[in-house]
DNA sequence: CAGCAACTTGACGCCGCGGCCAAGATAGTG
DNA sequence: CACTATCTTGGCCGCGGCGTCAAGTTGCTG
């Protein structure tokens, strides 16, 4: 690989790690082009496709988030207030970045990386549902799918209803979290 | 108006009719062209604009089942049911009717025909919540917009997870539901 | 039955985006 | 310096839907 070749990788990378940051993996490619000094089409010689381009960058762009989630849940008390915790942030993470609400939502076509970062946001909600359901906090007939589709319900909403303010989207979370506890608690 | 022409204008509608209670307002007007055998541009001839048919018709679509709603939920016993049969039947009817989704998710331009149709259902809507919170049954922090908001996000994701079954869909209603009563409820 | 006004048609331009590729530019080597 | 393999460019096509209009057709009237 040639040098002007290599730098123009580690440009679009960069470009689209920006880009990306604010508007999503569904971003045009002809923004990323402009913003890395390039045309589109060297974006797909280099990449082979917006897959190939999101691959090479999720790991930095959601990754790091999603494990900062899962440890910061993790090292809370109670099984409830993890549970909670979890939703709620992961839902947060969603309004904030619109990519990492793309990795949630499965939107790009699936590849590994995604299908890993998925996996393991997923696996650790489960664990949680299971503990608090296990002590009695948290409905019982709540599915591991229901999970799934309460934070794939968030991102639809985010992204369908951008004009609300983060204040107001955060406090109607707090509507639906009541909505998950058991009856008694 | 020649003959054809009013055969045509009532052929349009009832192809409209027809077309837009399984495919929403904004299914391709080719379609409601298709299913009234004519062209496309004899409907833009007629009604001007995708508005004008649908101002045509969505008084015979949407409101009679908004105005049934209505109706039976006046009808019901104690606050707290009526209120929340009304999230519930409207939340229903959303799933069912692309249409009255389409509407109470204001989709299509505005117009007078449709904003009074959606005025009306809010209305009610805030109605009910007032009773609700004054009978202490549920939150009250539930502003009349949070409940706007709680219709448009369903709107939202009918549209998105179609592939959701309606016995899902009708279970997962419940949790909303839980989590808008009051806490000693 | 002729002739015109009313009516209908369907192809066309437009838009934004995705993906591709022939032609031109350039880095690095002998 | 010249040459070639590598690389980049940007224009082109496809897609799906909207809205329009010149040209062709048809109902109605005298």
């Amino acid at each position: 690989m040639r040098a002007d070749a290599r730098r123009n990788v580690e440009g679009i990378r960069r470009a689209a790690l920006d880009v990306f940051r604010t508007g999503g993996l569904t971003t045009p490619l002809d923004e990323v082009a402009r913003a890395a000094g390039v045309s589109k089409g060297t974006i797909y010689h280099r990449f082979g496709s917006r897959t190939g381009l999101i691959d090479a960058v999720v790991e930095e762009l959601v990754a790091a988030r999603i494990g900062d989630i899962i440890e910061a849940v993790d090292a809370l008390d109670g099984p409830l207030l993890r549970f909670e915790e979890y939703l709620l942030r992961t839902w947060l993470l969603q309004y904030d970045e619109p990519a990492a609400n793309d990795v949630l939502m499965r939107v790009p076509p699936d590849s590994e990386p995604l299908t890993t970062l998925f996996e393991r946001a997923c696996q650790f909600g489960r664990r949680l549902l299971h503990e608090a359901q296990t002590a009695g906090v948290v409905r019982a007939d709540l599915t591991p799918d229901d999970l799934t589709y309460l934070i794939l319900e968030r991102g639809v909403i985010v992204r369908a209803c951008d004009q609300q303010t983060r204040d107001d989207y955060h406090r109607r979370l707090d509507f639906v979290l009541r909505g998950l506890r058991a009856a008694r608690g």
